[in-house]
DNA sequence: CTATTTACCTACTATGTCAATAGGTAAATA
DNA sequence: TATTTACCTATTGACATAGTAGGTAAATAG
């Protein structure tokens, strides 16, 4: 399941490529619009400045910018740095400890398949691709 | 993410098509193959009786038995039987409140088509393409 | 140089889910 | 009557989720 930082760290990456001509967006103006607290998005903020996602700037004038072009993001790319990997099973997550059934199981290449499904589905969909105009 | 719980159901339903020549299989032996808790396992049993997938007959000589021939399983049925939906959002379970933003919303597509992707592909596959024999 | 605006930082909390375990009762057969 | 089996209720520790609270640092406008 995608939890609300994955789906809140996307639709911040919308908004802002929507408002990419006003340089720079305080959080205030994105709060406001998205409909979400403003303190918790400064945890989503946190995670889309730490991966490069975006630019923060302090001060008046300051707020948040794209750091690329929006056709340079992939929706699989801000999801996974919000949620961690969008491994459908556990038995996947290669930080966890390798099952010692992994050779025998009958139900990991079913796994393993969605997984590339879900991979491929996430990679494919870029960030001009989520709103018109 | 598929919990331990629809993974073990679908191994389970695996293991009594594979014997299903032996009429009830007690859970000690199923438990034994798979490597996992008889404690654990009959909760995922339960699930899997209630939704009428498998036959349980107690007493000496019981066990389980699957209630149809493998080819009538989808392995998504068995998955939500014991998961509940596999909706990759909170914003798709019908049972949520009814997001206010739903209409508006530039991502719910997005959550829409992956959604259907995953049904199609879990209703796709039939509990007989999961085991060679 | 001071007030204001903004991002950034650490900590806390309530709620729920997950993955089990524990200890019993009921049913069926040998 | 003993044994084997499913079935039932309750409890637990660990972790994740979805936030809230209260402060510090940086940058600009006046």
């Amino acid at each position: 399941m995608i939890s609300t930082k994955g789906r809140y760290a996307l639709r911040v990456m919308i908004d802002l490529a929507e408002h990419r001509d006003e340089s720079f967006v305080p959080l205030k103006d994105i709060a406001e619009r998205q409909g979400i607290s403003k303190k918790y998005l400064e945890i989503i903020m946190k995670d889309l400045v730490n991966g490069k996602l975006v630019n923060g700037i302090s001060g008046k004038g300051g707020g948040y910018q794209l750091s690329r072009s929006p056709e340079e993001y992939s929706v699989g790319e801000i999801l996974e740095n919000s949620e961690g990997p969008l491994a459908s099973v556990a038995c996947l997550v290669n930080d966890s400890i390798q099952c010692p059934r992994a050779s025998i199981c009958e139900t990991l290449p079913l796994w393993e398949e969605y997984d590339k499904l879900t991979h491929n589905f996430f990679y494919g969909k870029k960030l001009s691709d989520m709103y018109s105009k």
